[in-house]
DNA sequence: ATAATAGATGACCTTTACGTAATATTTTTA
DNA sequence: TAAAAATATTACGTAAAGGTCATCTATTAT
C-alpha cells in the first residue's frame, strides 16, 4: 500500500473498479492497446490515472461495438503521429461514422421486420378470429 | 436436371443465387436451422420454394445481428408448437425487440460519443488557432 | 517468520460461424 | 461412356476475446 495520495492503483483493484478482469487488462496489454505500464520493484504492475482513463476509454469504445481490431487501428494511427490530435480525432470519428451508418441500417432494418411480422401476426389472428365466428 | 417447372434447386444454385456457400447452408443444417431437405437418389439434396425462404429469412435474421443461438431458440418455439403461430411469433418479436432495444442504447451512445469527440478536436482546433494567432 | 493473498507468465481451452482440405460419390457434359 | 464438375461426409483449422489452470514470485496480514 502506497503512503502517499493514492496515486496509482494495482491490477486487481482496478479490475474490480471497473467491473472486469484482470486477464481482460493483461490481454489488453498483451494486444498493445494499453502499452507497458509501470511496475513495481517486483514486477507488479501499477496504473496511474493516465492509464485508467485509456483502459476507460478502450470500454467505452468496446461498449459500442467497436473491435479491439479497430481500436488497434486507431492506436497505430495515435502512435506514429505522437502529438496529432488532429490525426487521431478524424480517424476516430471515421471508424465512429461507420458504426453509426451500419447501425442506422439495422435499426431501420430491425423496425420494418418488426412491422413486418406484427402485420403478419395480425393477419393470422384475423384469420383465426374470421373462422370461428364465421360471419360473412 | 429437372424436366417439370424449376421447383427444386440444388444446393450450389442455392448458395449462388443468395451470395453465401453451400458450407454455411450446410452448417445452418447441421445445426438444426434448416431441418433436414429432400435428397435426390444419390443424396443430393434439393431445396425447395419453402426451404429457400426458410434460409432467406434466416439470413435476413442473420443480417439484423441476431444469433444463430437465438435463432434456435425461436426455432425450439417453433418446433415444439408446431402449428403455433401464436407462440414462436411473441418470442420473434421479444428477441426483436430486446435487439431494438440494444441498438437504440447503442445509437444514443455512440451519437454522445461522437458530439463529445466533435466538441473535443473543435476545442483543441480553437487552442491551436488562438497559439497561433495570439490575439486576445 | 509464516501462512495467506495477490500478481506474473505461459500455455492450453472455449465459443461462434463458418473456411478449407481430403476422399468418395453423384451428376452433368462432351 | 469417359471425363469434368458438383455434392456429401468427415475432420481439422481460424479469428476474437478472453477463461482457466499451473507454477512462481511478491506482498500483506497475523
Amino acid at each position: 500500500m502506497q503512503t502517499e495520495a493514492g496515486k496509482s492503483i494495482q491490477i486487481g483493484q482496478l479490475a474490480k473498479n471497473l467491473g472486469i478482469t484482470t486477464r481482460t487488462i493483461r490481454y489488453y496489454e498483451e494486444i498493445g492497446l494499453m502499452g507497458p505500464t509501470e511496475r513495481l520493484g517486483g514486477g507488479t504492475r501499477t496504473y496511474n490515472r493516465d492509464d485508467v482513463l485509456r483502459l476507460k476509454f478502450i470500454l467505452k469504445l468496446k461498449e459500442l461495438g467497436i473491435s479491439l481490431k479497430e481500436m488497434q487501428e486507431l492506436a497505430k494511427n495515435f502512435d506514429i503521429n505522437e502529438q496529432s490530435f488532429g490525426t487521431i480525432t478524424p480517424k476516430l470519428l471515421e471508424i465512429l461514422d461507420t458504426h453509426i451508418g451500419k447501425i442506422d441500417q439495422k435499426i431501420a432494418n430491425l423496425a420494418s421486420l418488426r412491422k413486418e411480422i406484427v402485420d403478419y401476426r395480425l393477419r393470422i389472428f384475423d384469420i383465426l378470429q374470421g373462422e370461428s365466428s364465421e360471419v360473412s
